[in-house]
DNA sequence: GATTTACGTCAGCCTTGTTGACATATCTCA
DNA sequence: TGAGATATGTCAACAAGGCTGACGTAAATC
């Protein structure tokens, strides 16, 4: 791929003294770069079923999260997706015709549509869910089952302060799955 | 954003006993959004930069590892972005015709084209790599400068075990920064 | 009853990915 | 030396998924 060069630890262990005394000098750039490959990978898996399917990246995000968070309204969506009604509304619609996912008015406020995944929605989302899951219990389990609290904090951090609440807040609402098939 | 729910403790703490018995069992999803998130706000930085260039996120892709890696080859390149040569093409000519990246043969094969920013290059791939490393730090310092060796565990296991190898040749390669502004 | 809110939709544009085909220079090997 | 493989460049067409701007409608609010 490239010809080596300098040597320098990749995943440093636990820091023998030293060095730990400048905790935010450089050594972001292998987070950033690892982020990069990291992500690349983590949406192949999906792309590859979703292919099947005649559907993208865009429908499994919206299907994960209408999967996830059942009655989620359009609003809240795109505040999620951060992308313009326009956009959500094209692969909305196409999930909605070919019967993945339901609409129904609110009950406190009719003017909200109140998203559902159908049993065949859900079937999917839980299909795209588990390739993914797999791939970060692999990976916890590569990196040591410890790595699981100080990595989620570590990207709960990278998320934009204002947001933070809020996608806690989705998390915790979200239904814990039955330990996916293991 | 959200009507709340349950509750569910977002990143655990050190695991008080129990539950420790199951390492691998559900609470991938967590980190199946948390990723989601990190990695729509880690790219909303330099988005905004590269707007006022009239560059895109692929420019930015491009423009990155070739400062990071100077005297990298088209193909090498297309191993990293896994794209097509005809997507890379495009945005690597319009930043060779911009004067932000350049050219030459390579010496031991000519018919190799190495890669090396210019000054220009340079200073916006800085500038990027800046903003994206402040957001990182900002991170580290949150989560605890304890949380980069299993952050960075992580995000390397969660990279198909065939590119692992070279994904950390990469990073070894790359040149250290003179601890970013710091 | 006027205004605001939540959503739907039409039309057009841009970036960035794709495939397929073909051209050129250079290297390698028989 | 000549055949073939390799590294790259390029043209053309297309698709996904972002975007803006404008307009329409139903329901809530004041």
């Amino acid at each position: 791929m490239k010809q080596a060069a300098r040597t320098r630890p990749l995943s440093p262990e636990p820091p023998d003294a030293a060095n730990e005394d400048l905790p935010e000098a450089g050594h972001a750039d292998d987070l950033i770069e690892l982020l990069f490959f990291a992500y690349r990978d983590f949406v192949s898996d999906p792309d590859r079923i979703l292919e099947e399917y005649g559907f993208g990246r865009a429908h499994h995000r919206v299907l994960h999260f209408v999967e996830r968070n059942p009655g989620l309204t359009i609003a809240e969506l795109l505040d999620i997706l951060r992308i313009t009604k326009q956009s959500l509304n094209r692969v909305l619609k196409e999930l909605i015709e070919t019967g993945y996912i339901e609409q129904r008015a609110g009950t406190s406020d009719r003017r909200h549509r109140l998203l559902t995944c159908t049993p065949r929605g859900r079937r999917l989302a839980e299909q795209l869910a588990e390739v993914q899951g797999e791939r970060v219990r692999r990976a916890l389990a590569e990196a040591g089952p410890a790595a699981r609290g100080p990595a989620s904090r570590f990207l709960l951090a990278m998320i934009d302060p204002t947001d933070r609440p809020g996608v806690s807040r989705l998390l915790a609402a979200a239904p814990p799955r039955p330990a996916d098939e293991a």
